[in-house]
DNA sequence: TGCCAATTGCAAAATACTTGCAATTATAAA
DNA sequence: TTTATAATTGCAAGTATTTTGCAATTGGCA
């Protein structure tokens, strides 16, 4: 199920925020923040409307977030994968990884976050 | 090196602000966030300084920070490891687990993170 | 096309975090 | 042990970030 049919399938309108910031998020090769949504959106949309939005999309698995270490949380528009980012210019790669843990006892596992934090050559 | 050797190394004083959080942190079982420093600490401390003594120590190596997936920003005075919060209730548990991942050519690996999210058995 | 609930933009409020500065304190030298 | 001094603190104010109430607007359906 694609984006649009998600939305009308928990029936939400697809409103013009919404496909800004979908088109936006989805021609984005790294994950972007809020004010990178925002400023990136040429501030088409009211900044109250873009926290709802990501808000929105996110609780219903069209986009999905982010902490990367820079302590800034990023929304991403593919399915979650892992990253790793700059200390120093905040440069954001994506990085090919393999999780394994055995699952808790007495959770049930919904999601999982990794994200790595180093220099970059032109840094170092 | 212990805490207050690291400290006395990088010639920073041992206050009363760093020993109390430092041996708050040093008791908790899972990681805390500020404002439960803040509480924890009974108020002893003003929360400009909590922020401070919170952000040395992590400068230090002596404490790690981390977010989990509530989207919160938690601190530990531990070496960091794995955790996993309940979505509901926010019960926090530590997990044993193991990451692999080729590391990228481009870049230095500093540090890792991983969390997990679920709900526990009693919010379930 | 027109209706109506959902959604938006705006402004204000709440929360989270940072900063400048005078008063205080930990350290080391006397 | 006392004193000098620079580091550090608490306070209060400032900035940044996120949330909320509400009137105006809009998307989707009849």
């Amino acid at each position: 199920m694609n984006a649009i049919a998600k939305l009308k399938n928990a029936s939400y309108k697809l409103t013009r925020p919404r496909r800004i910031i979908l088109n936006f998020l989805t021609k984005q090769r790294t994950p972007k923040t809020i004010s990178e949504i925002y400023a990136g959106t040429k501030r088409q949309i009211d900044q109250a409307s873009v926290y709802r939005t990501v808000e929105l999309l996110q609780s219903l698995g069209i986009i999905y977030d982010e902490y990367l270490l820079d302590d800034h949380r990023y929304y991403l528009a593919e399915s979650p994968h892992h990253h790793i980012v700059c200390r120093h210019c905040h440069k954001i790669e994506c990085l090919p990884c393999h999780v394994e843990f055995t699952p808790p006892k007495d959770f049930t596992v919904i999601a999982h976050s990794l994200s790595l934090t180093g220099l970059c050559t032109s840094c170092s």
